[in-house]
DNA sequence: CATTCCCGCCAAACG
DNA sequence: CGTTTGGCGGGAATG
């Protein structure tokens, strides 16, 4: 008798049988798989902030999260308080073309001329792509408060997760690193040269938001270095992306696994088959592989998204409390948008020069990205 | 023990 | 002034 097991924090079992919290039922993967599951399909405009954090039954905070990664890959946009235009996965292509661009650029600036100049990272997520009607976009208010914060550039605001989801995506695409641990990551990008420290700490903890909402979008994925073990993402991008250059060598190494379906915090247990040894010191010569392409017009991405596959979740509930606690497991499962991405051939020509890059990239990020901020009215 | 990362306080940025 | 946005870090859950 008495094999109650639980007796918790259970007060009153409103009939049901919750979990004893489940930390993975809050995560930002997944409440951004809801959050797409409800606004990914065709008729929806705009989002309401306060509408999707009901919706979703979480806080607001947790949206804007979600929101302004999103915006930084071009899925949505702002488009005035508490209100977003959905623009689709359509809008992604270009998006990430033009951060490609972008960090590119700014590492031949760099890479240039040996004079330092620099200065300036220039990043701003004020991505007026839009070619539709000639708004002027009221955003950039330049005279930020008449006699106010004048001193120091330091921009107070987009300061961060915004930038540094572009920051970090920028790594993926203007580098020949296809994995990425956030630990690198957040050294490079730290957007300074400062010396590690509890800024890093922060700036890893963000990074871990940001993984979590571009794992959930497929944009990457968990993996793990080669060599060694070390948890690290991969991007994957859009999908059919031939990736290039590197035609030589590797085979293809037969159907990968791209499995959709991995998501998650934790992904993987997979074991991988361990990279050949054929480990090949890199030459101490060119440091920072960047990805020297060509425009590229890989797009053609899908067409609008037809996915129309609730599953078990997001029955936009009630408020909270008392939730309904739909079955609980997880949601993972989207075929609708393996439906829209389509399988990639990535033949990882990785080696192993991890040091090196990061020293080199630690270098030109520093100048880039440096401090002195751009005091862009923004 | 180390890694992952949620929660939410509380301050800038608007209206 | 109130409200919307969202840095930032503690510290709990997880591995």
């Amino acid at each position: 008798m008495s094999s109650n097991w639980a007796g918790y924090t259970l007060s009153v079992d409103s009939g049901s049988k919750d979990a004893p919290y489940c930390r993975k039922q809050k995560s930002l993967g997944l409440l951004c798989t809801n959050f797409l599951c409800l606004y990914n399909r065709e008729g929806v405009e705009t989002i309401g902030l306060d509408d999707a954090a009901t919706r979703l039954g979480v806080e607001r905070r947790r949206i804007y999260d979600i929101v302004n990664v999103l915006e930084s890959v071009g899925i949505l946009a702002r488009k005035g308080k508490n209100r977003y235009s959905w623009k689709g996965f359509v809008a992604v292509p270009k998006a990430l073309d033009d951060l490609k661009k972008d960090g590119l650029r700014d590492i031949g600036q760099t890479a240039d001329s040996g004079s330092e100049k620099v200065s300036d990272d220039e990043d701003e997520m004020c991505s007026d792509m839009n070619n539709l009607s000639q708004n002027e976009k009221s955003d950039s208010n330049s005279v930020p408060k008449s006699g106010s914060q004048p001193k120091l550039g330091e921009n107070r605001k987009e300061k961060s997760l915004g930038l540094l989801t572009q920051n970090f995506v920028k790594l993926f695409l203007c580098t020949e690193m296809n994995t990425i641990s956030l630990d690198e990551a957040a050294k490079i990008l730290l957007g300074n040269g400062n010396q590690a420290s509890m800024t890093t700490r922060t700036k890893v903890r963000r990074l871990y938001d940001i993984a979590n909402v571009l794992s959930s979008i497929n944009f990457i994925e968990k993996t793990q270095h080669p060599e060694t073990r070390k948890p690290a993402f991969r991007w994957l991008g859009l999908n059919g992306k031939p990736d290039n250059g590197t035609k030589d060598s590797i085979v293809a190494s037969e159907s990968n696994k791209r499995l959709f379906g991995t998501d998650l915090t934790n992904t993987t247990a997979k074991r991988m088959k361990t990279m050949d040894n054929a480990k090949q010191i890199r030459k101490p010569q060119n440091p920072i592989r960047v990805k020297q392409e060509t425009e590229t017009d890989d797009e053609r991405t899908q067409s609008a998204g037809n996915s129309y596959q609730f599953g078990p979740f997001a029955p936009a509930n009630v408020p909270k409390i008392a939730t309904s606690q739909n079955d609980g497991k997880e949601a993972i499962d989207w075929e609708s948008f393996a439906s829209t991405y389509k399988p990639q051939y990535h033949n990882q020509a990785l080696k192993d020069l991890f040091s090196h890059y990061v020293e080199a990239l630690k270098s030109w990020y520093s100048e880039v990205a440096g401090k002195n901020p751009i005091q862009l009215m923004s």
